[in-house]
DNA sequence: TGTTCGCTTGTTTTT
DNA sequence: CAAGCGAACA
């Protein structure tokens, strides 16, 4: 570890646990750091720290993260704290690093320069081919669950062989064949989905010589969210850090909400496996929320098994209660919400607010009153800017002029715009090429159209024409002067009518890509011998989301809980506390699941600053039709001293009573504390955390610990009247109600 | 060939 | 309620 040479106010601007993350020696740490402590800044202080005061060279330190928004955000910090301008030192997520190593060695791993990123739709596409080809019906083998199945291979790093080794079953034996083929026609669009930048760079760094060759130049470590991080990742970071290496992690098992996409709790959790001799610190400190928002939160979380455990806590005070309103339906939810948020002004801009959604399909509704009411608002949608249907168009047209082999992009644009060939035709053609065993491209090209319809060959030849001019007009122009060329020569504009808000709004895009090129080419012109600039651009474009873009600042933010972790908001709300929303209906197979949608909403109770508001439904339109929905269990696991709970008033003035009672537990005028009025789960007559149960004397409480078992189980609980008290349960003689 | 209409179907989260 | 698909029509 090189001497520090200065002092940059460290003391100052770091509590004792973050300086010691910051100022941490050689040798693997990891940092657990909890919500709002500090975790970028501890990031950021220490590669400033590194650079500026132990003289280690910028390019020799790497960050990664899991976002781009974070990314972008710690890129800004870190410029603020260093001098160097500007700064080599490599910050961006998980998947723009593989990237970076594999366009600059992929030929070692069977990559062609120009590959493509394909997306979910790219491999929607390729599997459901794949499909046809083993002659499986997507009914017995949904396309979204196989590509789950493979994903989660990759995840674990299992090629087709090892997956096959492992099948334990006809589907998975099956899925082992699908993955097979479907890797097979990857490969011939020359193409690299999601999972596979990371397997592939696994593969690279894993090489000996070049791993060595890697770790050389790269000395320090950092990676964020690590308990966000799969397998393959997890292999990644330790061939890339090595043996002993100088790895920061920092993360919060509290707030892993990625175990679908193969995120492994485990990572963090068991660290010090995977590092030996690491260091461990807590971050406890937190700088965000008020106590109350903190206790409640924490007391929800408690609830889980597969965490380490931690306290936080504020100087800042308890602060408000948190708001809970119980809502005849999602209209009535809508409305309350929307009052309560517009009536915190003028103390609270809009912009600090944020409602928070466990599915986008609820955001609808939301957005129909803030339009109603002239609420100006921002929707952070998971859609990417390359998923618009326009914008995969034109990035389709340039992929074929980088490599007109990509059957997938060149399928996409075959008559985008219409330009007579149709469904017929392109089966023909099609069938054709797998008859010759070429991709469609060079069917075209050597104009083997022999037995097709005199029409059709004269339209495929247009078309063939078309991109072979643009080919070449491609190595001249710059590609701002291409795209709009390209536009032209095709008429792609005319698919849309300025008259209709639609079309305006694709048109629009259409203008914003083309500016997007534009700031790209004059960013970006002067380095282009690693990849070209147009590779540049398209992976760019791949790997970018909204939520990247997005700064706030434009009114009330509505976002899924998902995209809302890493943010902060002084008011938020979260909405939808059902059971089946949140937890997801779909998340409710086993304890894991649940475990994982208790961290949502502990992620989304975080983000928040000041205030925070709770809601529930009590019917919900799902599908077209109304459902009656049960409160979500996690209400039950904050304790009620925080919070503040209303009740719609129509549920007072609904006649249908025995609905009200259904939902409530309860005749609607008598009022009783929020907790025992749930709808309680199916008792199964054992004690557990959660139960309820009644005491002798005590009265009814929930049961928020047990320790040990047998005669000796020792049994913590909160009794609505009398507070915590801890009991040993074959004495107390509780009566288990759930 | 291209478009539109009506049907079915399914319904999480995202790099 | 939507998107996505297939079949019928222009």
């Amino acid at each position: 570890m090189p001497k520090p040479t200065s002092d940059l106010e460290l003391e100052q601007a770091l509590n004792p646990e973050q300086l010691a993350a910051v100022t941490h020696g050689e040798g693997p740490q990891l940092v657990l750091a909890g919500a709002g402590s500090g975790k970028t800044r501890v990031i950021t202080y220490r590669v400033a720290w590194l650079i500026e005061q132990c003289g280690v060279p910028a390019d020799q330190i790497v960050a990664v993260t899991f976002t781009n928004k974070a990314a972008r955000e710690m890129r800004d910090r870190v410029e603020n704290l260093v001098v160097r301008h500007p700064l080599p030192t490599f910050l961006g997520t998980f998947h723009r690093y593989s990237l970076r190593l594999l366009r600059r060695y992929g030929d070692r791993v069977g990559l062609r320069r120009d590959f493509v990123i394909l997306d979910t739709k790219d491999q929607m596409s390729l599997l459901k081919q794949a499909l046809e080809r083993e002659g499986l019906s997507d009914k017995a083998f949904p396309p979204r669950a196989v590509l789950a199945a493979i994903s989660g291979a990759k995840n674990q790093l299992l090629d087709p062989q090892a997956y096959e080794a492992r099948a334990e079953n006809f589907f998975q034996r099956r899925v082992a064949s699908l993955y097979r083929r479907y890797q097979f026609l990857v490969g011939q669009v020359s193409g690299v989905d999601f999972d596979d930048m990371i397997v592939k760079a696994v593969n690279l760094v894993e090489d000996e010589e070049l791993g060595k060759r890697l770790r050389s130049r790269l000395r320090y470590l950092l990676v964020d969210e690590f308990q966000d991080t799969n397998h393959a990742q997890l292999r990644l970071v330790r061939a890339l850090s090595g043996e002993g290496g100088n790895l920061t992690a920092v993360g919060d098992e509290d707030q892993g909400i990625y175990r679908w996409r193969g995120a492994d709790l485990d990572n963090i959790l068991d660290f010090e496996a995977s590092f030996p001799g690491a260091a461990v610190r807590k971050l406890e400190q937190n700088y965000r929320s008020t106590q109350t928002i903190l206790d409640a939160s924490g007391a929800l979380v408690a609830h889980n098994t597969s965490r380490r455990g931690k306290k936080l806590w504020t100087e800042s005070g308890d602060g408000e209660l948190i708001e809970l309103y119980r809502a005849s339906d999602e209209q009535d939810e809508a409305k309350w919400l929307v009052n309560a948020l517009v009536g915190l002004q003028p103390e609270h801009r809009l912009s600090d607010m944020a409602i928070l959604l466990r599915t986008n399909a609820q955001t609808r509704v939301l957005e129909d009153r803030l339009l109603q009411k002239g609420i100006p608002y921002e929707l952070v949608a998971g859609t990417r800017f390359y998923d618009r249907a326009e914008i995969k168009d034109l990035v389709a047209y340039l992929q074929v002029l980088r490599n007109p082999w990509n059957d997938l992009a060149l399928g996409r644009i075959l008559n985008q715009p219409p330009r007579g060939i149709g469904k017929g035709t392109r089966n023909l053609l099609e069938q054709l090429a797998r008859d010759l065993g070429h991709p469609v491209w060079d069917v075209l090209a050597k104009d083997e159209l022999g037995n097709l319809p005199q029409r059709s060959a004269k339209a495929l030849r247009a078309f063939r024409d078309l991109i072979v001019s643009l080919r070449r007009l491609a190595e001249q122009v710059p590609l701002p002067t291409l795209l709009k060329q390209l536009l032209s020569a095709t008429s792609y504009t005319d698919l849309f009518r300025a008259d209709d808000p639609e079309g305006q709004a694709r048109l629009e895009n259409i203008r914003e890509f083309v500016s997007a090129a534009q700031e790209f080419t004059e960013a970006n012109s002067y380095q282009s011998e690693e990849t070209d600039l147009m590779s540049a651009f398209l992976d760019q474009i791949a790997l970018v989301s909204d939520v990247d873009s997005w700064r706030g600042g434009k009114g009330i933010s509505l976002m899924t809980l998902h995209s809302a972790k890493g943010l902060e908001f002084p008011v938020v709300a979260v909405t939808g506390l059902e059971e089946g929303l949140l937890p997801h209906f779909n998340a409710q197979k086993g304890p894991d699941e649940i475990e994982e949608e208790r961290r949502l909403l502990y992620v989304g109770m975080t983000r928040a600053r000041e205030r925070l508001f709770l809601t529930c439904c009590q019917r919900r339109r799902v599908a077209g039709t109304y459902q009656d929905q049960k409160q979500s269990p996690f209400l039950e696991e904050i304790p009620e001293q925080f919070l503040n709970v209303s009740l719609s008033s129509s549920l007072f003035a609904d006649r249908r009573a025995s609905n009200v009672r259904s939902f409530f537990g309860q005749s609607s005028s008598s009022r009783r504390r929020p907790s025992s009025s749930f709808l309680p789960p199916e008792s199964d007559g054992t004690v557990k955390k959660g139960s309820q149960v009644r005491h002798p004397t005590l009265g009814t409480g929930v049961v928020l610990q047990t320790d040990g078992g047998g005669d000796s189980m020792k049994i913590t609980v909160f009794f609505e009247r009398s507070g915590k008290r801890r009991l040993v349960a074959k004495f107390a003689n509780l009566e288990v109600l759930s």
